[in-house]
DNA sequence: GGTTCGATGTATCGGGCCGATACATCGGAT
DNA sequence: ATCCGATGTATCGGCCCGATACATCGAACC
């Protein structure tokens, strides 16, 4: 999952830890404000070693290579390897039952951009089913054995099912997006005047890689 | 949080790992759907160590005890000791700033119904300073540098904002109805026909504790 | 009568991620 | 000249998860 994003987002260049923090924060805003150091460091360990990504630019002081942007101290920049991008590919094609939990399918998401069409879909459909499990299931707790449960609880599961049911109304859209290839664009609500600038959101090209 | 959670249950009654898990399922419903035994077993030893409960009714094959209602085998029923109720107290008015995370307030609001309206309030109210946090920085993110972000990561934040937004809202309609004794009742929208049978959700008792 | 199968039930293991904490340095303000 | 906040790397203990391994009970099926 971390590693997922990591990779992805070395991809698009290369970064300090600190720097790659910031980026996860905002590109997966939603989702998990911010990464703590206790997983970042580890994590970059362990791709370092798998051979995904590697240190570069350390910044020798003795030689007087392009300054970065900043000062340069004991800052290691990251890049990602061949064998980095491959496995960054695999995981971005590969779809599983972990894929639709919660945080992997925000991050899966905030990396569509990179996939074919195909991928997208499996994607979707497989998290849309299995909200679709969980809205069920607190629909029956909440049809039968509602006496069960002080009104707290109640109001607890209500709140619950009503996020499952604007969840999937969302994927739905989503869906629908993908298959007439508009792609995640916001032509609905738009508040008032024409729909003249364009429903046409920005055309992201490239709908494959590999 | 689940040795929160935990607590909470064998309060009411007394139960086995099993029976604990399905009724977490379905007390914590809209969380997790439910817990792991990696986590609730080790949970339960740690419990038992730490004096918070204890095992009972061992059923112990030679006694001809009331025998539960199914059938007993290598069943462990847990109870909550005196300690662990005074225990669950505290962790009940507490409210660091752990208790405004995702996951922890929601148990915490699963019991609500044993706090006191301050308490309730004080969780709320941290509860939605968090999220109004997370509203701002998503909005920021989106009023600025919107053209840095691919159309499928600018429609992840903005999904975000949007559930950020409603919580807050859900999160203000509770704090109003606390401050007016309503409690978490859903006054508004009733559908259809007549307020009859009562608006009035039930009145759980005592108001305050320990 | 035997077998198979799904629900019940307890338990461990490796691993991901978190918060707290500790350091160290840089740039600028006092 | 010194202090301080942002930058920057790193570890530690601990919670929780998914996978896995067992073992037993009741009922259904042959």
């Amino acid at each position: 999952m971390l590693e997922f994003a990591i990779l992805g987002l070395l991809t698009e260049s290369a970064m300090h830890g600190y720097e790659l923090r910031k980026e996860l924060g905002t590109k997966l805003g939603p989702i998990r404000a911010a990464i703590s150091y206790g997983t970042l460091y580890p994590t970059l360990k362990r791709l370092q070693l798998a051979g995904w990504i590697a240190q570069a630019g350390e910044t020798p002081a003795t030689a007087d290579e392009v300054p970065a942007l900043t000062s340069r101290r004991g800052r290691i920049v990251y890049r990602i390897t061949a064998e980095g991008k491959e496995r960054f590919a695999e995981l971005l094609a590969h779809a599983g039952p972990e894929t639709y939990d919660d945080a992997a399918f925000n991050v899966h998401f905030a990396f569509f951009a990179r996939t074919d069409r195909a991928t997208r879909l499996r994607i979707l459909e497989g998290r849309r089913r299995k909200v679709e499990e969980r809205r069920e299931g607190l629909r029956n707790l909440l049809a039968r054995a509602s006496e069960r449960f002080d009104a707290y609880t109640l109001e607890l599961q209500r709140h619950g099912l009503d996020a499952c049911e604007r969840e999937v109304r969302w994927l739905e859209e989503l869906i629908a997006g993908e298959r007439s290839g508009r792609g995640p664009g916001r032509p609905p609500n738009l508040p008032l005047s024409a729909e003249s600038t364009g429903g046409e959101q920005e055309r992201h090209g490239r709908d494959d890689l590999s």
